[in-house]
DNA sequence: ATCTTATATCGCAAATATACGATTAATCAA
DNA sequence: TTGATTAATCGTATATTTGCGATATAAGAT
């Protein structure tokens, strides 16, 4: 867009979009639910089991990263990604509350 | 891009994510907010209390909908607009499997 | 019938997202 | 040191999103 407005919203509003937009992909959430099944964490499956390319994940796996939802360190030639499970508890939170406070306004839909 | 590959995930995720990504913008929260506030759905006044125009906020309010958040109907010169409570329960409980799913796989992060 | 008001839609421009192949970088093994 | 392996990054193409002004539409008011 010509200029982008998202600034002018609050934080909390900005935060919450934020979040919803690293889950706003099918393929970030499949990684989510990859590196939730392994006890380790095995990044070169994940290339394996998505239909996407390597740098694609690679991609996605960044996108998370940055939306703080997944932690990742260097383990010799290959990269090692968890869940952060703190930063998700954070939003799963949010994320009710956001419910919880647009419900308690009004139960009931007029249309 | 050039190909789009969403449709090779589960439906599951592709539903969860279209939902995230009608959640994936500031002024969308904002107007549902606004939304939830008022017992009526005057819907004029989202133009005002949000910083963007008209042509703009139609577009955000059009998106909400065919994603399912919100219904709509015509009353007069004017629209309404209300939240819709059910799907909206529905993404809520969509979430909070997803969030207690991935974390009963796995409590704790090796990275 | 015309004017006003409220909202949707169209057309456009710019920004961002998605995807891939090619390349780079970094480590391990021989 | 060289070669193999793994993953990040770069460059590029295309699609989608965001945003606005202008226009269209639709109903109520005069």
């Amino acid at each position: 867009m010509a200029v982008h407005k998202k600034e002018e919203f609050t934080q909390k509003e900005q935060d919450l979009a934020a979040f919803a937009k690293a889950l706003a992909h099918p393929a970030r959430i499949a990684i989510l639910k990859v590196l939730a099944q392994r006890n380790e964490c095995i990044c070169g499956e994940i290339v394996e089991i998505l239909p996407l390319a390597q740098s694609t994940v690679s991609q996605h796996l960044k996108e998370l990263k940055s939306a703080g939802l997944i932690n990742g360190s260097v383990d010799g030639p290959r990269s090692c990604y968890c869940i952060n499970w703190k930063a998700f508890e954070k939003f799963n939170q949010e994320f009710s509350w956001l419910f919880t406070n647009l419900k308690i306004k009004n139960e009931k839909s007029c249309c």
